[in-house]
DNA sequence: AAATGGTTTAACCAAATGGTTAAATTAGAT
DNA sequence: ATCTAATTTAACCATTTGGTTAAACCATTT
């Protein structure tokens, strides 16, 4: 054994290494020979281990998409009411993506020039998100929130969650004139307000 | 004078090809190559006309933000009352969106890998969103919607237009099973409940 | 300590890629 | 028709890039 389990061996530095360059360059734009530069090792290990670019971007992408597709969902059960729930979904999504700010628009990308990837990754993960649906229909009929496609609550928490992100450098730009603490600031306020906003777009008061 | 004007002269073609392919697979993944045949000449006409693969990219990015980035200020003048101006404004975004889906896309995925991107190009296009902030403060103090941040709106109104078009993919697939016309369906949709939504969450009614 | 098998490296390779060049072609002016 | 200047092309070039190979290295077993 030489993993002495403080220092990482070479398998999980090339992977450490190709997720940082992979997420930052993209496929397309990133290269084998940063990928090992960064992880600190020859550029024939990163072959030697995972055969090749395509193979070690797989393993990239599947990490990328298994931390930031489920999370939303197994957040929604629980014995909370639904705008609890909602607020903590948000809540979690939002500190997530904020620490792995790369990651959301990483995924939209490569997935936008190859949208097959998602066909074999959702084979071996079955995301089902019909008990979201339900839960979200179950409150219509409860009269809690007001009627609306479950489909389009989704979309919509999900696009206000991971909008400002994605869209960084324009939003700090153009909307705070280049503060980079305004900008945070406006991204940690949203944990709660993003959930607020949410709710009295739907909720009946009564 | 060679051109016709009924067949594109050979700068448009190259411009038109630089286009599809740029947006199409960005910067790092498009070829010199690829766009001569996409326009149907050689490739060293490429470098004849637009010196280098760089500036050729720039004459299609700038191209792409100018189309996107200022119909959303422009629509939000008038005379017409607030929450039309939105409906407005989002079902023109939508349409205009809908049509280029992959430009959006481009722009926030190639400024993320660039953000220096912006800097320049905003230099030659002074955005001005301060009329929309007023608008939107004005409506606070008229009590017709509620206290908001005019920074939060602006972001919530892109990201619920923009989001649900670059993550394209990740919608159909998981939230529609794979079903275009749906997908389809809700963007046609999104035309006018994105507005009604947006009213909803932010409308004082009395 | 010698053998073994996994690990690591330097050197190398073929293909791809952005870019150049010089010749050929074309269109308009004289 | 001939000249001229812009346009277009094929051939070429240097560099980059993903990938391979054979030798070196090193830890463990015998």
């Amino acid at each position: 054994m030489v993993n002495k389990m403080t220092e990482k061996n070479t398998e999980e530095k090339i992977i450490a290494a190709a997720e940082k360059v992979f997420i930052e360059k993209g496929l397309a734009g990133a290269r084998m020979q940063e990928i090992a530069d960064e992880a600190g090792i020859n550029k024939s290990l990163l072959h030697y281990y995972y055969r090749s670019k395509e193979l070690l971007f797989g393993m990239v992408f599947r990490f990328a998409f298994k931390t930031f597709a489920p999370d939303l969902l197994k957040a929604f059960d629980g014995p909370d009411d639904f705008f609890t729930k909602l607020e903590r979904v948000v809540a979690t999504y939002l500190t997530l993506i904020e620490k792995n700010p790369h990651i959301p628009g990483f995924i939209i990308s490569e997935l936008s020039t190859n949208p097959n990837r998602l066909v074999e990754i959702i084979k071996l993960m079955n995301i089902d998100i019909q008990p979201v649906f339900k839960a979200i229909e179950e409150e219509i009929e409860k009269k809690t929130i007001r009627k609306i496609e479950p489909s389009e609550l989704i979309i919509n928490v999900l696009g206000l969650c991971v909008f400002p992100i994605i869209a960084k450098p324009m939003v700090e730009t153009i909307i705070f004139k280049g503060s980079e603490s305004d900008y945070k600031a406006m991204l940690e306020k949203r944990k709660t307000e993003v959930a607020h906003f949410v709710i009295s777009a739907i909720k009946i008061k009564d």
